[in-house]
DNA sequence: ATTATATTGAGAATTTATTAACAAACGAAT
DNA sequence: ATTCGTTTGTTAATAAATTCTCAATATAAT
Protein backbone atom coordinates (compact mmCIF):
# COMPACT_ATOMS: atom_id res chain seq x y z
CA UNK A 1 0.00 0.00 0.00
CA UNK A 2 1.24 3.20 -0.85
CA UNK A 3 1.45 5.66 2.28
CA UNK A 4 1.61 8.75 2.15
CA UNK A 5 4.75 10.17 3.92
CA UNK A 6 3.22 12.73 6.95
CA UNK A 7 5.65 15.70 7.34
CA UNK A 8 7.17 16.07 10.43
CA UNK A 9 5.37 19.58 10.99
CA UNK A 10 2.50 18.10 10.98
CA UNK A 11 3.45 15.50 13.49
CA UNK A 12 4.58 17.69 15.50
CA UNK A 13 1.56 19.38 16.19
CA UNK A 14 -0.37 16.62 17.17
CA UNK A 15 0.87 16.10 20.63
CA UNK A 16 -0.69 19.41 21.51
CA UNK A 17 -3.78 18.39 20.25
CA UNK A 18 -3.79 15.25 22.22
CA UNK A 19 -3.38 17.84 25.04
CA UNK A 20 -6.44 19.70 25.02
CA UNK A 21 -8.44 16.90 23.83
CA UNK A 22 -6.92 15.54 27.40
CA UNK A 23 -8.25 18.47 28.84
CA UNK A 24 -11.50 18.28 27.19
CA UNK A 25 -12.25 14.99 27.87
CA UNK A 26 -11.13 15.32 31.53
CA UNK A 27 -13.90 18.25 31.27
CA UNK A 28 -16.63 16.24 30.18
CA UNK A 29 -17.00 17.50 26.62
CA UNK A 30 -18.21 15.32 23.90
CA UNK A 31 -17.93 16.98 20.83
CA UNK A 32 -16.20 19.87 19.21
CA UNK A 33 -15.86 21.51 16.03
CA UNK A 34 -12.61 22.57 14.13
CA UNK A 35 -13.92 26.15 14.84
CA UNK A 36 -13.93 25.67 18.76
CA UNK A 37 -10.93 24.06 18.83
CA UNK A 38 -9.65 26.79 16.99
CA UNK A 39 -10.57 29.35 19.44
CA UNK A 40 -9.07 27.99 22.28
CA UNK A 41 -5.78 26.81 20.74
CA UNK A 42 -5.21 29.82 18.42
CA UNK A 43 -4.80 28.04 15.81
CA UNK A 44 -6.54 27.82 12.02
CA UNK A 45 -9.85 25.90 11.89
CA UNK A 46 -8.38 24.83 8.46
CA UNK A 47 -5.00 23.55 9.58
CA UNK A 48 -7.13 21.42 12.27
CA UNK A 49 -8.79 19.80 9.97
CA UNK A 50 -6.40 19.56 7.08
CA UNK A 51 -4.27 18.42 10.01
CA UNK A 52 -6.63 15.20 11.06
CA UNK A 53 -6.98 14.41 7.53
CA UNK A 54 -3.97 13.54 6.87
CA UNK A 55 -4.94 10.41 9.01
CA UNK A 56 -8.40 9.94 7.52
CA UNK A 57 -11.82 11.44 8.30
CA UNK A 58 -12.01 11.60 12.20
CA UNK A 59 -15.18 13.53 11.97
CA UNK A 60 -18.72 14.06 10.45
CA UNK A 61 -20.09 17.05 8.78
CA UNK A 62 -22.73 19.33 10.30
CA UNK A 63 -21.43 17.42 13.64
CA UNK A 64 -17.34 18.17 14.36
CA UNK A 65 -15.47 15.84 16.35
CA UNK A 66 -16.18 12.87 18.61
CA UNK A 67 -13.55 14.03 21.55
CA UNK A 68 -12.89 10.43 22.74
CA UNK A 69 -12.87 9.05 19.58
CA UNK A 70 -10.74 11.42 18.39
CA UNK A 71 -7.95 11.03 21.47
CA UNK A 72 -7.56 7.49 21.17
CA UNK A 73 -7.39 8.03 17.19
CA UNK A 74 -4.11 10.38 17.77
CA UNK A 75 -2.85 8.15 20.64
CA UNK A 76 -2.70 5.34 18.03
CA UNK A 77 -0.92 7.44 15.62
CA UNK A 78 1.14 8.48 18.18
CA UNK A 79 1.42 5.15 19.16
CA UNK A 80 0.94 6.12 22.70
CA UNK A 81 -1.82 3.48 22.85
CA UNK A 82 1.51 0.79 23.30
CA UNK A 83 3.67 0.40 25.97
CA UNK A 84 7.52 1.72 25.48
CA UNK A 85 10.27 0.51 27.73
CA UNK A 86 12.66 2.78 28.18
CA UNK A 87 16.34 3.06 30.01
CA UNK A 88 18.39 6.16 31.44
CA UNK A 89 21.71 6.01 30.40
CA UNK A 90 23.35 8.82 32.65
CA UNK A 91 21.56 9.16 36.02
CA UNK A 92 22.29 12.80 36.99
CA UNK A 93 19.84 15.15 38.01
CA UNK A 94 18.53 15.48 34.67
CA UNK A 95 18.41 11.44 33.82
CA UNK A 96 16.41 11.54 37.22
CA UNK A 97 14.18 14.47 36.33
CA UNK A 98 12.79 12.43 33.40
CA UNK A 99 12.34 8.53 34.98
CA UNK A 100 10.89 10.99 38.22
CA UNK A 101 8.05 12.34 35.61
CA UNK A 102 5.57 10.02 36.56
CA UNK A 103 3.14 11.38 33.49
CA UNK A 104 5.23 9.30 31.14
CA UNK A 105 4.37 6.34 33.03
CA UNK A 106 0.86 7.14 32.34
CA UNK A 107 1.47 7.72 28.64
CA UNK A 108 2.86 4.05 28.63
CA UNK A 109 6.85 4.90 28.73
CA UNK A 110 7.79 2.26 31.57
CA UNK A 111 11.32 2.90 32.40
CA UNK A 112 12.92 0.16 33.33
CA UNK A 113 16.64 0.41 33.88
CA UNK A 114 19.07 3.05 34.78
CA UNK A 115 23.00 3.36 34.29
CA UNK A 116 26.06 5.32 35.39
CA UNK A 117 29.73 5.24 35.11
CA UNK A 118 29.86 6.52 38.32
CA UNK A 119 30.04 3.81 40.82
CA UNK A 120 29.43 6.14 43.98
CA UNK A 121 25.67 5.88 42.34
CA UNK A 122 25.40 2.00 42.32
CA UNK A 123 22.50 0.50 43.85
CA UNK A 124 21.39 4.41 44.70
CA UNK A 125 17.45 4.18 43.77
CA UNK A 126 15.28 6.22 41.26
CA UNK A 127 11.75 5.03 41.62
CA UNK A 128 12.42 1.68 42.52
CA UNK A 129 15.05 0.92 40.20
CA UNK A 130 18.64 0.40 40.83
CA UNK A 131 21.35 2.45 39.31
CA UNK A 132 23.56 -0.09 37.54
CA UNK A 133 27.04 -0.02 36.38
CA UNK A 134 27.42 1.42 32.57
CA UNK A 135 28.87 -2.36 31.64
CA UNK A 136 25.55 -3.92 31.99
CA UNK A 137 23.65 -1.73 29.65
CA UNK A 138 24.15 -4.10 26.70
CA UNK A 139 23.39 -7.21 28.57
CA UNK A 140 20.07 -5.32 29.77
CA UNK A 141 18.29 -3.55 26.78
CA UNK A 142 19.29 -7.47 24.81
CA UNK A 143 17.76 -9.25 27.38
CA UNK A 144 14.54 -6.89 28.46
CA UNK A 145 14.02 -5.67 24.88
CA UNK A 146 14.72 -2.27 25.70
CA UNK A 147 12.67 0.28 23.40
CA UNK A 148 14.10 3.53 23.97
CA UNK A 149 17.55 5.08 25.44
CA UNK A 150 17.52 7.96 27.09
CA UNK A 151 20.76 9.73 26.91
CA UNK A 152 21.46 12.31 29.74
CA UNK A 153 25.17 12.46 29.50
CA UNK A 154 28.02 14.55 28.37
CA UNK A 155 28.26 15.33 24.82
CA UNK A 156 32.11 13.70 25.16
CA UNK A 157 30.42 10.81 26.10
CA UNK A 158 27.62 10.92 23.47
CA UNK A 159 28.49 9.45 20.38
CA UNK A 160 30.72 6.55 21.55
CA UNK A 161 27.45 5.88 23.95
CA UNK A 162 25.05 6.06 20.98
CA UNK A 163 27.04 3.18 18.81
CA UNK A 164 27.30 1.26 21.82
CA UNK A 165 23.33 1.57 21.80
CA UNK A 166 23.29 0.77 18.24
CA UNK A 167 25.07 -2.34 18.82
CA UNK A 168 22.50 -3.68 21.35
CA UNK A 169 19.69 -3.28 19.55
CA UNK A 170 17.75 -0.54 20.54
CA UNK A 171 15.24 1.52 18.88
CA UNK A 172 14.98 4.89 19.86
CA UNK A 173 17.62 7.37 21.60
CA UNK A 174 15.85 10.80 22.92
CA UNK A 175 19.04 12.09 23.43
CA UNK A 176 19.62 15.67 25.41
CA UNK A 177 23.57 16.17 24.81
CA UNK A 178 24.18 18.79 22.61
CA UNK A 179 25.71 17.03 19.91
CA UNK A 180 24.67 15.05 16.60
CA UNK A 181 24.46 11.73 17.15
CA UNK A 182 25.42 9.36 14.35
CA UNK A 183 23.42 6.57 13.98
CA UNK A 184 21.93 3.95 11.07
CA UNK A 185 18.81 4.76 10.15
CA UNK A 186 16.65 2.18 11.64
CA UNK A 187 17.09 4.04 14.66
CA UNK A 188 14.95 6.89 15.56
CA UNK A 189 16.44 9.62 17.18
CA UNK A 190 14.89 12.70 18.91
CA UNK A 191 16.72 15.49 19.78
CA UNK A 192 16.09 17.81 23.26
CA UNK A 193 18.86 19.97 22.65
CA UNK A 194 18.03 22.42 25.48
CA UNK A 195 21.09 25.25 25.05
CA UNK A 196 19.71 25.93 21.59
CA UNK A 197 16.27 26.54 23.47
CA UNK A 198 17.90 28.45 25.29
CA UNK A 199 19.94 31.09 22.94
CA UNK A 200 16.15 31.05 20.68
CA UNK A 201 14.75 33.21 23.55
CA UNK A 202 17.99 34.70 24.36
CA UNK A 203 17.14 36.18 20.34
CA UNK A 204 13.76 36.93 20.88
CA UNK A 205 14.35 39.01 23.97
CA UNK A 206 16.92 41.03 22.09
CA UNK A 207 14.67 41.31 19.38
CA UNK A 208 11.67 42.73 21.24
CA UNK A 209 14.04 45.22 22.82
CA UNK A 210 15.45 46.42 19.41
CA UNK A 211 11.96 46.90 17.92
CA UNK B 1 14.68 51.49 10.17
CA UNK B 2 12.58 48.78 7.96
CA UNK B 3 13.80 46.12 10.15
CA UNK B 4 12.81 42.79 7.88
CA UNK B 5 11.11 40.41 9.88
CA UNK B 6 13.77 37.34 10.34
CA UNK B 7 11.63 34.03 10.39
CA UNK B 8 11.67 31.43 13.35
CA UNK B 9 12.49 28.49 10.84
CA UNK B 10 15.91 30.27 10.48
CA UNK B 11 16.22 31.44 14.16
CA UNK B 12 15.99 27.84 14.78
CA UNK B 13 19.29 26.62 12.90
CA UNK B 14 21.25 29.33 14.12
CA UNK B 15 22.29 27.91 18.07
CA UNK B 16 23.07 24.61 15.20
CA UNK B 17 25.28 26.88 13.20
CA UNK B 18 27.00 28.48 16.40
CA UNK B 19 27.53 25.03 17.68
CA UNK B 20 29.48 23.92 14.99
CA UNK B 21 31.20 26.80 13.97
CA UNK B 22 32.11 26.51 17.82
CA UNK B 23 34.00 23.07 17.10
CA UNK B 24 35.72 24.47 14.10
CA UNK B 25 36.78 26.88 16.01
CA UNK B 26 38.22 24.85 18.75
CA UNK B 27 40.11 22.63 15.85
CA UNK B 28 41.83 26.08 14.61
CA UNK B 29 39.52 26.08 11.43
CA UNK B 30 40.23 29.65 10.32
CA UNK B 31 38.01 29.78 6.76
CA UNK B 32 34.89 27.47 5.76
CA UNK B 33 32.90 27.39 2.40
CA UNK B 34 29.34 26.90 2.76
CA UNK B 35 30.15 23.62 0.76
CA UNK B 36 32.09 22.45 3.23
CA UNK B 37 30.27 23.34 6.29
CA UNK B 38 27.08 21.65 4.40
CA UNK B 39 29.23 18.47 4.07
CA UNK B 40 29.69 18.09 8.10
CA UNK B 41 25.85 19.57 9.01
CA UNK B 42 23.97 17.74 6.22
CA UNK B 43 22.31 21.03 5.05
CA UNK B 44 22.42 22.08 1.92
CA UNK B 45 25.40 24.65 0.85
CA UNK B 46 22.53 26.80 -0.48
CA UNK B 47 20.34 26.85 2.67
CA UNK B 48 23.46 28.16 4.72
CA UNK B 49 24.68 31.10 2.66
CA UNK B 50 20.63 32.07 2.23
CA UNK B 51 20.23 31.94 6.15
CA UNK B 52 23.53 33.87 7.01
CA UNK B 53 22.27 36.51 3.93
CA UNK B 54 19.31 37.21 6.12
CA UNK B 55 21.73 38.85 8.61
CA UNK B 56 23.89 40.75 5.87
CA UNK B 57 27.04 39.41 4.11
CA UNK B 58 29.36 37.40 6.70
CA UNK B 59 31.41 35.78 4.18
CA UNK B 60 33.72 36.63 0.86
CA UNK B 61 33.15 35.66 -2.68
CA UNK B 62 35.86 32.84 -3.46
CA UNK B 63 36.91 33.13 -0.29
CA UNK B 64 34.52 31.71 2.08
CA UNK B 65 33.37 32.46 5.76
CA UNK B 66 35.77 33.42 8.45
CA UNK B 67 34.67 31.09 11.59
CA UNK B 68 36.02 33.34 14.08
CA UNK B 69 33.93 35.92 12.68
CA UNK B 70 31.02 34.11 11.70
CA UNK B 71 31.32 32.47 15.20
CA UNK B 72 30.98 36.20 16.75
CA UNK B 73 28.56 37.32 14.58
CA UNK B 74 26.06 34.95 15.31
CA UNK B 75 26.31 35.34 19.08
CA UNK B 76 25.22 38.49 18.86
CA UNK B 77 22.56 37.76 16.76
CA UNK B 78 21.59 35.64 19.08
CA UNK B 79 22.10 38.22 22.30
CA UNK B 80 24.52 35.58 23.54
CA UNK B 81 27.48 38.24 23.49
CA UNK B 82 26.27 39.63 27.05
CA UNK B 83 24.77 38.44 30.03
CA UNK B 84 21.73 36.97 30.88
CA UNK B 85 20.41 36.96 34.37
CA UNK B 86 18.11 33.86 35.61
CA UNK B 87 16.52 32.36 38.42
CA UNK B 88 14.93 28.90 38.89
CA UNK B 89 11.09 28.40 39.41
CA UNK B 90 10.78 24.63 41.11
CA UNK B 91 14.19 23.67 42.54
CA UNK B 92 13.16 19.66 42.04
CA UNK B 93 15.64 17.24 39.89
CA UNK B 94 15.06 19.29 36.37
CA UNK B 95 15.47 22.83 37.84
CA UNK B 96 18.67 21.45 39.73
CA UNK B 97 19.63 20.14 36.79
CA UNK B 98 19.20 22.79 34.70
CA UNK B 99 20.69 25.33 37.18
CA UNK B 100 23.73 22.67 37.47
CA UNK B 101 24.60 22.77 34.21
CA UNK B 102 27.93 24.81 33.29
CA UNK B 103 27.64 25.13 29.78
CA UNK B 104 25.07 27.86 29.95
CA UNK B 105 27.12 29.77 32.51
CA UNK B 106 29.53 29.56 29.32
CA UNK B 107 27.32 31.32 27.05
CA UNK B 108 25.94 34.24 29.89
CA UNK B 109 23.57 32.84 31.55
CA UNK B 110 23.98 34.14 35.31
CA UNK B 111 22.46 31.77 37.39
CA UNK B 112 21.14 33.89 40.29
CA UNK B 113 18.24 32.71 42.16
CA UNK B 114 16.23 29.66 42.95
CA UNK B 115 12.84 29.47 44.72
CA UNK B 116 10.45 26.60 45.75
CA UNK B 117 7.10 26.36 47.65
CA UNK B 118 8.64 23.22 49.53
CA UNK B 119 9.91 24.77 53.11
CA UNK B 120 12.43 21.25 53.30
CA UNK B 121 14.37 22.87 50.57
CA UNK B 122 14.64 26.35 52.10
CA UNK B 123 18.55 27.08 52.48
CA UNK B 124 19.75 24.02 50.35
CA UNK B 125 22.36 24.83 47.99
CA UNK B 126 22.28 24.57 44.35
CA UNK B 127 25.77 25.61 42.88
CA UNK B 128 26.09 28.35 45.92
CA UNK B 129 23.15 29.53 45.21
CA UNK B 130 20.35 28.76 48.28
CA UNK B 131 16.73 27.73 47.69
CA UNK B 132 14.53 30.64 48.79
CA UNK B 133 10.60 30.55 49.87
CA UNK B 134 8.45 31.09 46.09
CA UNK B 135 7.19 34.26 48.09
CA UNK B 136 10.34 35.90 47.94
CA UNK B 137 10.61 35.47 43.86
CA UNK B 138 8.66 38.66 43.54
CA UNK B 139 10.83 41.22 45.66
CA UNK B 140 14.17 39.32 44.14
CA UNK B 141 13.49 39.72 40.32
CA UNK B 142 12.53 43.18 41.33
CA UNK B 143 15.99 44.19 43.26
CA UNK B 144 17.59 41.58 40.90
CA UNK B 145 16.90 42.48 37.82
CA UNK B 146 16.05 39.47 36.26
CA UNK B 147 15.70 38.52 33.17
CA UNK B 148 14.67 34.71 32.84
CA UNK B 149 12.58 32.92 34.58
CA UNK B 150 12.81 28.71 34.17
CA UNK B 151 9.49 27.42 35.40
CA UNK B 152 10.41 24.02 36.43
CA UNK B 153 6.87 23.55 38.20
CA UNK B 154 4.13 21.33 37.99
CA UNK B 155 1.73 22.35 35.30
CA UNK B 156 -1.05 22.88 37.55
CA UNK B 157 1.06 26.04 39.02
CA UNK B 158 2.54 27.56 35.90
CA UNK B 159 -0.13 29.45 34.26
CA UNK B 160 -0.63 31.05 37.94
CA UNK B 161 3.01 31.27 38.43
CA UNK B 162 3.38 33.18 34.74
CA UNK B 163 1.30 35.88 36.04
CA UNK B 164 3.12 36.27 38.85
CA UNK B 165 6.41 36.73 37.18
CA UNK B 166 4.57 39.05 34.26
CA UNK B 167 3.51 40.88 37.23
CA UNK B 168 7.16 41.59 38.55
CA UNK B 169 8.75 42.37 35.08
CA UNK B 170 10.27 39.55 33.98
CA UNK B 171 11.28 39.56 30.48
CA UNK B 172 11.46 35.96 29.55
CA UNK B 173 10.09 32.63 30.32
CA UNK B 174 11.50 29.36 29.52
CA UNK B 175 8.77 27.20 30.41
CA UNK B 176 9.36 23.52 30.93
CA UNK B 177 5.82 22.89 32.24
CA UNK B 178 3.13 20.92 30.24
CA UNK B 179 0.80 23.69 29.42
CA UNK B 180 0.70 26.72 27.16
CA UNK B 181 1.16 29.88 29.24
CA UNK B 182 -0.84 33.08 28.77
CA UNK B 183 1.35 36.49 28.90
CA UNK B 184 1.49 39.81 27.56
CA UNK B 185 3.33 39.99 24.46
CA UNK B 186 6.20 42.22 25.57
CA UNK B 187 7.39 38.41 28.05
CA UNK B 188 9.30 36.01 25.74
CA UNK B 189 8.00 32.72 26.23
CA UNK B 190 10.14 29.46 24.93
CA UNK B 191 8.56 26.07 25.86
CA UNK B 192 10.28 23.18 26.62
CA UNK B 193 7.66 20.32 26.10
CA UNK B 194 9.24 17.20 26.80
CA UNK B 195 6.03 14.92 26.68
CA UNK B 196 5.87 15.80 22.97
CA UNK B 197 8.84 15.78 21.94
CA UNK B 198 8.81 12.02 23.50
CA UNK B 199 5.84 11.49 21.29
CA UNK B 200 7.36 12.60 18.48
CA UNK B 201 9.64 9.48 18.68
CA UNK B 202 7.11 7.46 19.77
CA UNK B 203 5.17 7.84 16.46
CA UNK B 204 8.98 7.67 14.07
CA UNK B 205 9.41 4.05 16.12
CA UNK B 206 5.65 3.19 14.83
CA UNK B 207 6.04 5.14 11.67
CA UNK B 208 9.53 2.59 11.55
CA UNK B 209 8.16 -0.29 11.83
CA UNK B 210 4.80 -0.19 9.72
CA UNK B 211 7.43 0.80 6.52
C1' DA C 1 49.49 41.22 -15.04
C1' DT C 2 46.57 37.58 -16.65
C1' DT C 3 44.10 33.60 -16.26
C1' DA C 4 41.89 29.89 -13.83
C1' DT C 5 39.40 28.45 -9.89
C1' DA C 6 36.47 29.08 -6.03
C1' DT C 7 32.65 30.84 -3.77
C1' DT C 8 29.40 34.22 -2.29
C1' DG C 9 25.02 36.95 -2.70
C1' DA C 10 20.96 37.51 -4.89
C1' DG C 11 17.19 36.58 -7.79
C1' DA C 12 14.33 32.90 -9.97
C1' DA C 13 12.24 28.51 -9.74
C1' DT C 14 10.45 25.03 -7.18
C1' DT C 15 8.55 22.77 -3.43
C1' DT C 16 6.17 22.67 0.82
C1' DA C 17 3.04 24.52 4.13
C1' DT C 18 -0.82 27.23 5.32
C1' DT C 19 -5.12 29.39 4.62
C1' DA C 20 -9.41 30.16 2.15
C1' DA C 21 -13.42 28.60 -0.15
C1' DC C 22 -17.13 25.77 -0.97
C1' DA C 23 -19.81 21.53 -2.22
C1' DA C 24 -21.44 17.54 0.19
C1' DA C 25 -23.33 15.61 4.22
C1' DC C 26 -25.32 15.52 8.56
C1' DG C 27 -28.68 16.93 12.39
C1' DA C 28 -32.40 19.46 14.08
C1' DA C 29 -36.55 21.92 13.54
C1' DT C 30 -40.85 22.39 11.55
C1' DA D 1 -40.60 15.17 4.13
C1' DT D 2 -38.45 19.60 3.58
C1' DT D 3 -35.78 23.22 4.86
C1' DC D 4 -32.15 25.50 7.36
C1' DG D 5 -28.07 25.97 9.74
C1' DT D 6 -23.67 23.66 10.76
C1' DT D 7 -19.40 21.67 9.87
C1' DT D 8 -16.49 18.52 7.60
C1' DG D 9 -13.39 16.98 3.73
C1' DT D 10 -11.30 18.48 -0.22
C1' DT D 11 -9.74 21.33 -3.76
C1' DA D 12 -7.89 25.82 -4.94
C1' DA D 13 -5.26 29.89 -3.77
C1' DT D 14 -1.76 31.98 -1.26
C1' DA D 15 2.26 32.34 1.38
C1' DA D 16 6.52 30.67 3.07
C1' DA D 17 10.54 27.98 2.85
C1' DT D 18 13.95 25.75 0.28
C1' DT D 19 16.75 24.86 -3.59
C1' DC D 20 18.74 26.10 -7.98
C1' DT D 21 21.34 29.08 -10.91
C1' DC D 22 24.58 32.25 -12.23
C1' DA D 23 26.77 36.89 -12.52
C1' DA D 24 30.02 39.22 -9.69
C1' DT D 25 34.07 39.10 -7.24
C1' DA D 26 37.49 37.35 -4.63
C1' DT D 27 41.88 34.31 -4.23
C1' DA D 28 45.59 31.64 -6.08
C1' DA D 29 48.61 30.25 -9.65
C1' DT D 30 51.47 31.20 -13.42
Amino acid sequence: MAEKEISQAVISRLPRYFRYLGDLKEKGVERISSQELSDIMKVTASQIRQDFNNFGGFGQQGYGYNVNYLYDEISKILGIDKQHSLVIIGAGHLGKAIAGYTNFTRRGFVFKGAFDKNPELYGTKIRDVEVRPIEEMEDFVRKNNIEIAVLTIPKEQAVPMAHRLAACGIKAIWNFAHVDLEVPNNIQVENVHLSDSLMKLSYNINRYENS
